[in-house]
DNA sequence: TTACTTGCAAAGATTTTGCATCTGT
DNA sequence: ACAGATGCAAAATCTTTGCAAGTAA
């Protein structure tokens, strides 16, 4: 890993990982950061989104749609995912600490950690749902 | 959802999933099946997973190496990831019923269910660290 | 015969890379 | 001035599609 020199593009796509409730993917970031910084190319938006992942301030993940999504790394906690419109979303919950446990002693395994994702429908697409239904 | 006429290939590609621990990606059941039907395309391997994926015979999920695994589906399961080799294996562990409820209870949210991926080092890597490690 | 299936090749979509230029230190 | 950062375009991957030929029913 080389040294890093400190650079704009990067600490802001940092600031709009961490401040998305959404978990954006790199063409999201790319089109927020465009606004700002419009010479700025979607190949270096990876480029830094790697090196964030790199230097484990950033998480990638698949949620399903077939593209990364990325997550600042602020302790652990769990995706909600909307079946739905497909938006993710953290997930408020405290870390089942026993799952891992569970897992551990039903293995012999090494079992490091675990995720976990709940799929359900999310607040906007419900009231969109009663929105069109007859009551 | 066109009407299915009985095709050898796919329902070799179910087995080849159904059959397999690891959890294959298109491209390691094109290899599989090429070895046994030699005229096989990638592109037609693709369009029968989709269509056993819209049969609800089959999952797709993403294991975080960005390529789609394929899961057949016997019933509620969840995985281990080797964050070694990246392999991923069946994981059985009852399913944590109480895990959606409790998040049920935790949000207004409306929560239809979980998936949980477990990680650590599979047996296999770990013998092979032990072999290369002094005792 | 009809219309689903297949192989092939081309097109799409997402992510990575090479190279010349720019910039922080 | 040096070495990392950037923009651009090309390449690499993975997945989907159009089309003509094959095949189950």
């Amino acid at each position: 890993m080389p040294p890093r020199r400190k650079s704009r593009q990067r600490e802001r796509i940092y600031e709009l990982i961490s401040a998305s409730m959404e978990h954006p993917t790199a063409q999201r970031l790319f089109e927020t950061l465009k606004k700002e910084m419009p010479s700025a190319s979607l190949g270096n938006v990876y480029r830094n989104i790697n090196i964030l992942v790199e230097e484990g301030r950033v998480q990638c993940r698949m949620f399903g749609d077939g593209v990364e999504h990325y997550d600042a790394i602020t302790g652990s906690h769990y995706h909600f995912i909307c079946e739905r419109c497909r938006t993710v979303t953290d997930f408020t919950m405290p870390l089942q600490e026993e799952i891992t446990a569970k897992a551990r002693t039903m293995t012999g395994n090494t079992i490091t950690g675990h995720t976990i994702q709940f799929f359900g429908i999310c607040d906007a697409c419900v009231k969109k749902t009663n929105k069109g239904r007859k009551q």
